[in-house]
RNA sequence: GCGGAAGUAGCUCAUCCGGUAGAGCGACAGCUUCCCAAGCUGUAGGUGGCGGGUUCGAGUCCCGUCUUCCGCUCCA
């Protein structure tokens, strides 16, 4: 899988270009960034918040609204540590890495002592590969990291690029946050933030279903955020430390995994080209290595800027977590199907969408760098062509000059439609820039207030994509901004 | 975490061999302007990432530190 995912360079000057137009505009700031930022951490601006916001609206109403087996909650953060036992995450995702002194290489320990184990057993040593495996197991299991190192050492185990066996100690990397519940310091509970929503939804699919009297299949979505401490945690919005999900949890029969799995491919395809985007910008991405709760998972990648990225993931997640939140919480987390008189617990396929890496895919397929030049003058323009659902400001509103009476009509239009969408008033500068400006956040229609209003009632009307204007009667401007907002 | 590069006004950058910072764009106020940025006038913005050292004097040299970018490594 080495390099098709690398991009020219020109590419990666459009990310940088992204980057510095989102700080730009009022989109996204570095966290904290008075005090130089913290890394990987970032804040939404006045028009990216409104972006973001505009984004969750469409996925929840997608899922909430349009479909009737499927409802929300909006669970906690802080959950019960025990919960993150059942979940697999305390085991599965603190692994203990080792580095290379001479190459720089880092390596995760039971990697590393699992392919010596596999060239061992190539050159027909398979008794001591076994050995070795076990004794690593049995150390992996006491977090024995001395005992592990050693290990290493008395293989002579060697970087396969440096070719050396000159190691650095051993070292633990948590996925989890972690924090303290409780006030006073000695009695309080360790506890972590969560690494992901799913599970505030499988600990309530009792409530949700009873409360409901919901019928497998059924689904339940929540958006959330959730906090992972990534080893390397950059390239911008993509891997956040903390960031938003989009998740839903569609509880079904064990046996119908494999439909229902390929339902959710399509249907949350057909949801990422609802915004009218290039096909040939998406691909599945099917798993070969499966997390342990998963018998079937893939990812619905987008062609960043930066190269095929993973958007969303669609996992079929077994009967895992709930079968470990019946063990660990010895509560039955069974459904009774009444068609076959049956209790059993339910198998769940997990759409999982990054809310953070959307509004980053939404960006980077709105970003638009036009070249306007005509013989006579250079000119270019950017403008960000978002989908007018999705838009932060819907319409801007303009006097064509700020005297004669313009801008008290501009100011009535204004007040007229800000109930019923994001408006923008502005009376200051050139009307060419004006224009420029509401390109550069993306604001799908501009209306200006011209003399020939005072006469007639009309005004122009401009589109943001083809830049050209039309006169209409100014009891029309809603109905067309309606029109096109309804439309994704 | 490792290697490389960089950090000067909101943005892009300049300041030659050390002598207490300057431009364009932008912003703001006003003028002009009857429909697509770069007409006119004026104003405000920098303890040169931060800390220390050398020096009569440091944005400029040295050390440390933080942050960002590129590459490597790792991954729900």
């Amino acid at each position: 899988m080495a390099n098709n995912n690398s991009k020219p360079s020109s590419e990666t000057g459009k990310f940088q270009a992204i980057i510095s137009h989102c700080k730009e505009y009022g989109f996204i700031f570095p966290s904290s960034e008075i005090y130089d930022g913290l890394q990987a951490v970032y804040d939404y601006g006045q028009w990216g918040s409104e972006l973001k916001k505009n984004i969750k609206d469409h996925w929840w109403k997608s899922m909430t609204q349009m479909h009737e087996n499927i409802v929300g909650i909006d669970a906690a953060i802080f959950m019960h540590p025990t919960t993150w036992k059942a979940s697999g995450h305390v085991d599965n995702f603190s692994d203990p890495m080792i580095d290379n002194k001479d190459s720089k290489k880092r390596y995760r320990v039971d990697h590393l002592l699992e392919t010596y184990a596999d060239e061992l057993k190539e050159k027909g040593e398979t008794e001591k590969a076994e050995n070795i495996l076990e004794q690593m197991n049995a150390l992996l299991v006491k977090d024995d990291y001395a005992g592990l190192k050693q290990l290493i050492e008395e293989n002579k185990i060697t970087c396969g690029i440096s070719k050396t066996c000159n190691w650095t100690d051993i070292r633990q990397f948590n996925l989890m946050f972690s924090t303290q519940l409780g006030s006073v310091a000695e009695e309080a509970n360790e506890i972590y933030l969560r690494p992901e929503t799913a599970q505030g939804i499988f600990v309530n699919f009792l409530n949700v279903q009873k409360t409901g009297r919901m019928k497998i299949p059924f689904g339940i979505a929540q958006i959330g955020k959730a906090f992972r401490n990534e080893i390397v945690a950059r390239q911008f919005l993509f891997r956040m430390r903390e960031f938003e999900q989009m998740e839903m949890q569609f509880f079904i029969k064990p046996g119908t995994q494999k439909e229902w799995y390929e339902y959710w491919k399509e249907e949350r395809l057909k949801w990422h080209l609802s915004f009218g985007t290039d096909p040939a910008k998406y691909r599945f991405h099917d798993h070969i290595k499966l997390a342990h709760y998963a018998d079937a998972a893939c990812d619905i990648e987008y062609d960043f800027p930066i190269g095929f990225k993973e958007v969303e993931g669609i996992h079929s997640r077994t009967d895992f977590d709930l079968r470990n939140h019946q063990e660990y919480s010895k509560k039955k987390m069974q459904y009774f199907d009444t068609e076959i008189n049956q209790n059993y617990i339910p198998y769940v396929i997990e759409t999982s969408i990054g809310l953070d890496r959307t509004f980053l895919m939404i960006i980077s397929n709105s970003y638009t760098e036009e070249d306007l030049s005509t013989p006579e003058k250079q000119d270019s323009r950017v403008v960000m062509k978002f989908p007018p659902q999705l838009a932060p400001v819907k319409l801007a509103i303009f006097p064509l000059v700020k005297k004669d009476g313009l801008p008290e009509i501009a100011k009535e239009v204004l007040n007229k439609y800000r109930g019923d969408f994001k408006c923008f008033y502005e009376e200051k500068d050139t009307i060419g820039k004006r224009y420029r400006r509401m390109d550069a956040i993306g604001a799908p229609f501009c209306v200006t207030i011209d003399h020939q209003t005072k006469e007639d009632n009309t005004v122009t009307i401009r589109h943001r994509d083809s830049m050209k204007q039309e006169r209409i009667h100014i009891d029309r401007i809603g109905e067309v901004v309606q029109k096109a907002i309804r439309g994704v």
